[in-house]
DNA sequence: TTCTTGTCACCTAGGTGTTAATAT
DNA sequence: ATATTAACACCTAGGTGACAAGAA
């Protein structure tokens, strides 16, 4: 069996909309997708990968003059609407990669001794990358899914390839991607929680990551200050 | 077989009579330990280690009174000699420490297509260290060994222990370990070849490693401007 | 108008020798 | 006197969203 890790945090994203950056070089996933596994058989390898499949065969996009623009930090953020519209039917299938776990193959008991994090997976829009990234249609929703494969030491192993594997799915990991944040909420999120966006937090430097406990909803702490665009469209 | 990456570096500290930082929390080698394998079972399963050996059974220290203090950079650079006293017999050993790469086990096929580096491995005069570093005594002669063990699928491969693993050893990677450098050369050799330690480079910042050819002894260009402390050795 | 790209300042994380203080 | 330690400035390496410019 296998247990998301920073479910709380997923969670958070997910009930505003989680959004994926994609570039062309390539960008990580965040919160990154990290699992404790349960009951494999510590003398046996196996291989864990990621996929990502169209969780619709719709392309998004923002609606029409919803977008905002506040005047407290001048001019510095650009709202965008937390709702979506649906623009069609989805882009050209991209290539369908996977993503391996650089450790694979390991030991049972290697993988289950501690968390195992995916945080050299990166997301690309670029078509024809050759780094190995995953590749995604920017403004399309996608579904992560984590494969355990069992290596199987018999000869004729690939007759027992569907039985030497399995496929966990985490709905709440499910996000868009996208080439440049479209809800503020999630951008403040995203701030708020990751160490690399230190940077641009505006608030107690002190509260984050140390003061943290789920259900208290403290990440909001930075957005709760400025208004809510959702609840408060305008026009432009 | 085995060769050795960036030879002509390691040859270049050789000359000078290579040292080694310890530190409590684990000092990284430079230069670093790199090999080319060849000849491997692509199919069969490796794993690839270090350990480190004392060259002799003494204990050196620097010549009485041979130290001098340069005024270039007032009172910069605290000059030792490149010489060693033999200081008597060897301290009592060192728990005699392995260091497994990372990556180990892997196939043959994964260790030969690019270069095996241990970047990881640390080394510590801390006796006590839990981190699994490698435990050395400071001002102690070492010979770096590379070991590589045919993981052997056989049920009693125990028995076959003694032909199922392979020691390299490159002369030329011996060295001293210190806690502080004791040669000036080797330091001026570290700052002009380590980026890591480019902070401290005071020549022309565009020609290393640009335009670094081998035998043209580039390396020593920011101290050959200065005086040899080993030819002109002074009392204080 | 909407989306994408490239550059940037600002971070995290950690590898350097230097230096002054301390230990032996 | 010699050897070790710990704090430090200065690097490498690379992950952030902001922003302005460009593309569709």
């Amino acid at each position: 069996s296998v247990q998301l890790e920073m479910k709380a945090l997923w969670d958070e994203f997910n009930q505003l909309g989680t959004e994926m950056i994609v570039t062309k070089a390539g960008r990580r996933m965040f919160p990154t997708f990290q699992v404790k596994i349960f009951g494999m058989d510590p003398m046996a390898d196996y291989m864990l990968l990621m996929d990502f499949v169209p969780v619709d065969d719709k392309r998004y996009r923002q609606p029409r003059g919803l977008r905002l623009r506040l005047p407290s930090p001048p001019g510095r953020y650009a709202f965008h609407s937390s709702s979506w519209l649906v623009a069609g039917k989805a882009d050209p299938a991209t290539p369908g990669r996977v993503h391996y776990h650089p450790d694979s193959p390991a030991k049972g008991a290697q993988w289950m001794k501690q968390i195992v994090s995916f945080d050299k997976l990166k997301l690309t829009n670029n078509l024809l990358d050759d780094n190995g990234h995953i590749i995604l249609n920017s403004m399309h929703r996608y579904q992560p899914r984590f494969h355990v494969v069992y290596v199987d030491p018999r000869k004729d192993s690939e007759k027992y390839a569907e039985e030497n594997f399995k496929t966990f799915v985490f709905e709440e990991t499910r996000f868009t991607a996208v080439t440049a944040y479209q809800n503020h909420r999630i951008t403040q999120l995203k701030i708020a929680s990751n160490p690399f966006a230190k940077g641009f937090r505006d608030c107690d430097p002190e509260d984050w990551p140390r003061n943290h406990r789920p259900g208290a909803l403290p990440l909001m702490s930075a957005f709760a200050r400025s208004r809510n665009p959702v609840s408060s469209p305008a026009h432009q």
